[in-house]
DNA sequence: CGGCCGACCTGCTGGC
DNA sequence: TGCCAGCAGGTCGGCC
């Protein structure tokens, strides 16, 4: 279940891998995994092919790499001077992960792997494997192709190795995530002052905040000791300050513990990287004793309910549900 | 238009 | 032992 931390692991591993590479081949294995790609399979392939990489970049969970695409397929006569903008990236390939999404860097020895959806040959480079593989159990995760917006803020659309003031279609609407040194706690603030809703729903919310996902929420919330039916327009900033720190504090530890592995051959991204190497305190704890109140001496249950479909848990000495219970 | 829910998926687990 | 319901969850279309 890869969330930021997880993605920024396997950015950062896979930018050391495909930068100035070059795409000689495509092949799509599960259509499923490229049905965000509106236009269908052989158009992704052919937007693909003879492109290089320039990048990775991410924002929130959306990564993408930008592309320079030289017309190498068109008329050839050319030799003429080529536009100033020929070398600029239009376009990216977008991949999100979803719930069970990988992407591994592999010799094309190695067997495909059972749930193999897409592989990506790259240009021949000293001890480099030559294949970039998409492989996805769930199928919540895909490949496309975007094109690049220039961002609506001016900065950046996202981190990469070298930032450029362009960001993926398809996830400008998303909002900057908690490492991003563009994200702004003022217009964080403004957003779920301005929202009737819980504040873990506005957590889960991508054009609020991103990159979190259920078992960051959960963890950020009881550090912070909120509930997650707490009306987000009765935040006081010192409440929203408290969570945004913790937000980020428990994204760095998830980072720390996963970028251990990442010089690895394998851009080693299946989620278990970073989350399950480090203690949670909340997610998947019911019927464990809250880890604070037991250093307080007291013996309080953590306990497990439904909502928003999914599973919360928290600690209902910490983090009490909120009493005039408009949400 | 903002809030919210179901659909999309597969594999594993637990109950009968 | 076998079958089936339930569960896991990120994103988005669509409904109210």
């Amino acid at each position: 279940m890869p969330e930021l931390p997880e993605v920024e692991v396997v950015r950062r591993g896979l930018a050391r891998w495909v930068r100035g590479r070059s795409i000689t081949g495509v092949d799509v294995i599960d259509p499923r995994s490229i049905r965000r790609h509106a236009l269908g399979t052989e158009d992704f392939i052919g937007n693909l092919e003879h492109a290089t990489v320039l990048d990775v970049v991410r924002r929130g969970k959306f990564l993408w790499m930008p592309l320079a695409v030289t017309g190498t397929d068109d008329a050839p006569g050319d030799l003429t001077e080529p536009p100033a903008t020929a070398h600029l990236p239009k376009v990216a390939l977008m991949a999100h992960l979803g719930m069970s999404g990988q992407l591994l860097m592999q010799d094309p020895a190695v067997p495909d792997e059972k749930h193999l959806k897409v592989r990506i040959k790259l240009s021949p480079a000293e001890d480099m494997p030559e294949q970039l593989r998409f492989v996805d159990q769930r199928i919540f995760g895909g490949l496309f192709v975007t094109s690049l917006i220039p961002t609506s803020d001016g900065g950046p659309g996202g981190l990469g190795e070298t930032p450029l003031p362009e960001i993926a279609e398809e996830a400008a609407h998303i909002a900057r995530d908690p490492l991003d040194p563009y994200f702004s706690f003022d217009l964080f603030y403004r957003k779920i002052k301005n929202r009737r809703t819980g504040i873990k729903r506005a957590l889960l919310d991508q054009s609020v905040i991103s990159g979190i996902g259920n078992i960051y929420a959960d963890e950020a919330l009881w550090s912070a000791r909120l509930h997650y039916a707490r009306a987000t327009d009765t935040m006081r900033r010192a409440d929203a300050g408290r969570l945004v720190d913790a937000v980020r504090d428990v994204m760095q530890a998830a980072l720390a513990a996963g970028g251990t592995s990442f010089d690895s051959l394998y851009v080693n991204v299946n989620g278990d990287s970073g989350y399950f190497a480090r203690s949670l305190n909340a997610y998947g704890r019911a019927g464990e004793l809250c880890v604070r109140c037991e250093g307080l001496g007291l013996h309080t249950v953590m306990k497990r309910e439904q909502f928003m479909n999914r599973s919360s848990y928290t600690c209902p000495v910490c983090q009490p549900r909120p009493r005039n219970g408009r949400w």
